[in-house]
DNA sequence: TCTTATATATAAGAATCCTATATGTAAGGG
DNA sequence: CCCTTACATATAGGATTCTTATATATAAGA
């Protein structure tokens, strides 16, 4: 798995990008990521959960209690208009990190 | 330019990168690495400093008092054999950083 | 009943960035 | 001669975002 120093930055994007596929609960989301990049980056859950009570005050994200088909109560979080606003200018800048340092430290694209 | 939050662990894959081409003091460092990234990616000296004393702990880079040109003393730093092994499994990383990037945030290569 | 999977929550600590501040020399303009 | 800018290193204090460790609780399956 990618390093903790390396992925710094990379869980707020994370996780507007797996919202932008439908609403889900956290510990859902950390499968999703996992999964989605064959476990390349992974998120522990003491990580994931700070990080969406940050992103719901700043209006990026909306949570409400909801019941799952096993009876489990669990936080069920959905994009804003805000949040889906906020994701493009964020690629980009990450477009533009990669640019850098493509450039810079000569970072092939696998 | 590239917000904090998002550059984070770029600073010690950009420093071993630029002692590549061959020795450097941490001024000109800095000014090497805002140039070749286009502004895109740049780093206060106050930032860079403490980088350069840790990574001299672990032995990547050399550093030693010169005397510039102009006749003002200068730190000059070069990469170690450690420092030149480190760097090839740092871009492995930071390029699996970008695919898996690519594949679960759709950020593309600009 | 014991373990594993599901689900959320918090505390304590590490790492790496920031702004602000401090020190000092050299060069150039007014 | 003084003032500003460029050169050059250094440290303090604070913010953010990761980590591991711990806590709680329910459901399913062996």
């Amino acid at each position: 798995m990618i390093g903790a120093g390396i992925k710094r930055g990379t869980a707020e994007l994370a996780v507007l990008s797996v919202l932008e596929n439908g609403p889900l609960h956290g510990y859902e989301m950390a499968r999703r990521i996992e999964q989605q990049t064959k476990g390349a980056l992974r998120f522990t859950l003491a990580a994931l959960y700070p990080m969406l009570y940050r992103m719901e005050q700043r209006r990026w994200i909306r949570g409400s209690w909801e019941i799952g088909h096993n009876g489990r109560r669990r936080r069920c979080y959905r994009l804003t208009a805000a949040g889906k606003k906020k994701l493009s200018p964020l690629r980009q800048e990450w477009a533009e990190l990669f640019s850098a340092l493509r450039r810079l430290a000569k970072v092939t694209h696998a």
